[in-house]
DNA sequence: TTCTTTGTTGCAACTCTGTTGCATTAACTT
DNA sequence: AAGTTAATGCAACAGAGTTGCAACAAAGAA
């Protein structure tokens, strides 16, 4: 009955994530642990933390997963509805705080939201 | 100096476009195509026609390359910020005609938005 | 502590979407 | 019809992600 073990690597991505505060993707993630870790295992343990709601994950450029660290979620209820955005000077993926409601669209009902937006930080913003 | 030429497969892209009046995959595209067309084909042509300006692609379900019908862009100006739809029931993606705007989001400027949104369509909604 | 159970990892092979180089073929030009 | 150049097919490749299986390592039982 899925019992997650906390095992030392699982521990380095949680750490990877914490460091960063950006999403990050698998190949990301493989880069800030030990090269000894294999590829197969990092994916599994993203989709672990996924499915414990410890991450959520959304589709970035390229068409490419990309995972962030969740805030409020659980097990059963995931609420990621918030806009994801990339900036186009420094590229990092990020969440942003904020809860998009859409209005009635051409007589479709809709009940999931995918978001991308992209553009320029704060960081790297002219002053 | 991009020379497109008029030939018998990008008249059948153009046809499958017409006829199924929703968004198509390459492999989509494929399936409507004579099977003798080779695949490389197909992405070239979808290519050919996104720069020509017939037709604008996105990233839809599990990072897959979606194409559409443009209705107004030239080659110059593509603008499909318009939000991308599919139906939970029948998988069919469509554009919705919709032009969103996103107010000021957490101090970052936004120049693109890339909106994929899930749920009903018309024809699947109970009545 | 040692045994046993069961979740975790590594490896190799594979799937799927998409791309590239190159030789061949087909369109347009004159 | 001949020459030019774009379009096509083929094979091989690239990158993200998955799967089966054997070996390993946590966590609990004895």
């Amino acid at each position: 009955m899925a019992v997650v073990r906390k095992t030392k690597n699982l521990q380095l991505v949680l750490d990877a994530f914490s460091k960063s505060n950006h999403a990050l993707t698998a190949k990301a993630v493989m880069t800030m642990l030990p090269p000894t870790v294999n590829k197969t295992t990092v994916y599994r343990l993203l989709d672990r933390l996924e499915d414990g709601g410890e991450l959520h994950s959304f589709v970035g450029e390229q068409g490419v997963m990309h995972y962030a660290k969740c805030h409020a979620c659980t097990t059963e209820a995931h609420s990621h509805s918030h806009p994801h955005f990339q900036c186009l000077s420094c590229n990092e993926v990020s969440c942003l705080d904020a809860e998009l409601t859409f209005p009635e669209l051409a007589g479709v009902q809709i009940s999931e939201a995918q978001i991308f937006l992209k553009g320029h930080c704060q960081s790297c913003l002219p002053t």
